[in-house]
DNA sequence: ACTAATGATTATAG
DNA sequence: CTATAATCATTAGT
């Protein structure tokens, strides 16, 4: 005997989606009755914030769907491969009156049909996850739940930018002492910085009266005897606002 | 409703 | 991994 041990070849293709629709639910043992109990159990019972208390009822009312439709279409496969199967099955033993089948050819034969089936399976468990992806991407997004920042953080982080205008890129530890103040994340600080800078660059006349200002602010807030207010010319621009800055490695605050 | 501002994500490159 | 540039999706002003 050669003892073929092919088992399942199982692709790993094949086997990452059924893992993903495993993780997402899709595929795991059934749990619950359906979207109609969760979502109402997610109303009714106000726990959580209503925010992510809705969104998250509305995500798993989809995916619940998503789920139905899979199992509901698996089982149509699966019954269809049988019933053709034995279909073949008689068949075959109609035409062994005639001919002689050998029990191989019949092995041969539902080995056939079923691979045709799993394949029809695979992409069912392919849509489905893509599906679920879309899902997720839509719904998981944080652009969907986007938040301007409070007056005075984009006022902190306005002064440090224009303090900071030849250079403005905060270590991580500016970062984080930025977020503290602001009461928002490193992350949150970061794509503030990237979004200004990139933002600033782009038009730079756009943010002149801007720059002016916080320039002027962090003047003041600076010096305190230098000079009497006699604001020189009040008509028109100032100066020409830094063209653009370079990143500048005079800084290499480095320390991990 | 249309548009600008704005925060977050994606794609690409160093 | 970080920075940039483009793009997306929502908020807010008209």
């Amino acid at each position: 005997m050669r003892s073929t041990q092919e088992e399942e070849p199982q692709d790993p293709q094949l086997v990452r989606l059924d893992n993903m629709l495993l993780a997402e639910g899709v595929a795991g043992p059934e749990k619950g009755g359906g979207a109609a109990a969760a979502v109402s159990a997610a109303t009714s019972s106000g726990g959580m914030s209503p925010d992510s208390s809705l969104e998250h009822s509305d995500y798993k009312s989809k995916l619940s769907q998503i789920r139905t439709i899979y199992h509901t279409e698996l089982e149509k496969y699966e019954q269809a491969c049988s019933e053709f199967t034995t279909h073949v099955m008689n068949l075959l033993r109609e035409q062994s009156r005639t001919r002689p089948v050998s029990p191989r050819e019949i092995e041969r034969m539902v080995a056939i049909i079923h691979r045709k089936f799993s394949s029809i399976q695979t992409q069912l468990k392919q849509s489905t996850c893509e599906a679920v992806m879309i899902l997720r991407s839509r719904f998981l997004d944080a652009r969907r739940k986007r938040r301007n920042f409070s007056k005075q953080a984009t006022e902190i982080l306005n002064e440090y930018f224009y303090s900071h205008l030849s250079n403005p890129y905060p270590s991580e530890e500016a970062k984080e002492e930025l977020a503290k103040q602001c009461g928002i994340t490193v992350s949150q600080v970061s794509n503030w910085f990237g979004n200004k800078r990139i933002r600033y660059k782009k038009n730079i006349g756009k943010f002149q009266e801007e720059a002016n200002l916080y320039a002027m602010k962090t003047a003041i807030g600076a010096t305190q005897s230098e000079e009497s207010p006699h604001t020189p010319n009040s008509t028109g621009e100032m100066k020409t606002p830094s063209p653009v800055f370079r990143r500048d490695s005079t800084a290499p605050e480095r320390t991990g």
